[in-house]
DNA sequence: CCCGTGTGAGACAACTTTGTCTCACACGGG
DNA sequence: CCCGTGTGAGACAAAGTTGTCTCACACGGG
């Protein structure tokens, strides 16, 4: 009967993302369990909420591991990126508005550690010219959060096609709107 | 002496993006009023929320207005709406993620009213051949969204200069990352 | 079969937040 | 000058939330 941590943790993720005010009960309950057995796990909020963020901090880290940045073509690791991090785009979703987490030194680094390797593999695009030089590494890296996040919450709402989501995010990130010939 | 409602409004925006938990209290000390002041213009916390969203609202439809999505091409409409809808940005990148909203059918309308113009200038330039077709006028309606939060936060980050805004998301939404020759 | 582990339900006090009210005061127009 | 309007500060009760505890119970392994 033991409660699966990291299930909890992303419908808790699922929940806060569009009611950043919820009560533990509320995400006892969207999790399927009581707040006793909530609080069992999490000592509060707080925990509950540096819990996500490790949750997400790993994942992340994982998702660029699978993904080799440094091997090949730079937009083709920006697509295994992508399809490597799309089960964690709900929770980089909450995770990337609350940014109530300006404490936590740990934490930070942990963020800092994940946004250097992202911009990394732009600038690595830029410098063998795959990508252009007027989109700067850390817009296109707030950006692709941007999109992950739009994209996780268009999936939701049923706006996006699940199968579509590496698609959608890579082919905007990569070649943008306009129709080439 | 009187309040300027607009700005309170907007520091609102600012401080609830980054910590939705946020204080009534709070909420007034960022505006720079207390919070006795705060609670004789807002009636509680429900309140202000609904007239950030009401402004939201108003200035999307007043920057849907000002761009003229129907003149000329598609693009061009694109990167005016970017430009005019830059300084509800923020505004936008609160009320895009706080989806709390799904009570109140007038709000309701009136985020689809304005989905619904943004999709159609997408459909538009589908249409006369300027943007691709297999990504759907719903998705690049959601990117843009997306966009425009993460842009506002990388703004206030400093991680992206404000003058580069529309650059940034414009360029960003319909040439993408890719480089042409 | 029994017992230990983990859970749900509910009670409870402590704390926080909210909404309201009162009072004093600063400002600006008449 | 005086008075009305709008504000800040603080007090206060009401409501909501949190953290803790107790008890009963379901389940599964030994």
């Amino acid at each position: 009967m033991a409660v699966d941590r990291d299930q909890v943790l992303r419908s808790a993720a699922a929940l806060l993302t569009r009611r950043a005010t919820a009560t533990m009960d509320e995400v006892a309950r969207a999790a399927g369990l009581s707040r006793a057995t909530l609080h069992r796990h999490f000592a509060g909020r707080d925990a509950l909420v540096r819990a996500l963020e490790s949750l997400g901090i790993a994942e992340c880290e994982a998702a660029l591991d699978a993904a080799r940045l440094d091997d090949g073509p730079a937009a083709d690791a920006v697509r295994r990126l992508v399809r490597e991090i799309e089960p964690a785009a709900g929770l980089l979703a909450f995770l990337y508005t609350e940014n109530q987490l300006f404490e936590g030194e740990e934490q930070n680094e942990g963020w800092a550690r994940i946004d250097a390797r992202m911009a990394a593999v732009f600038r690595r695009g830029q410098e063998n010219g795959e990508f252009r030089i007027d989109l700067t590494p850390a817009w296109l890296t707030e950006a692709l959060y941007g999109l992950l996040g739009a994209c996780a919450w268009a999936v939701t709402e049923g706006r996006v096609a699940r199968n579509d989501f590496t698609h959608m995010i890579v082919e905007l990130l990569l070649g943008g709107a306009l129709r080439r010939e």
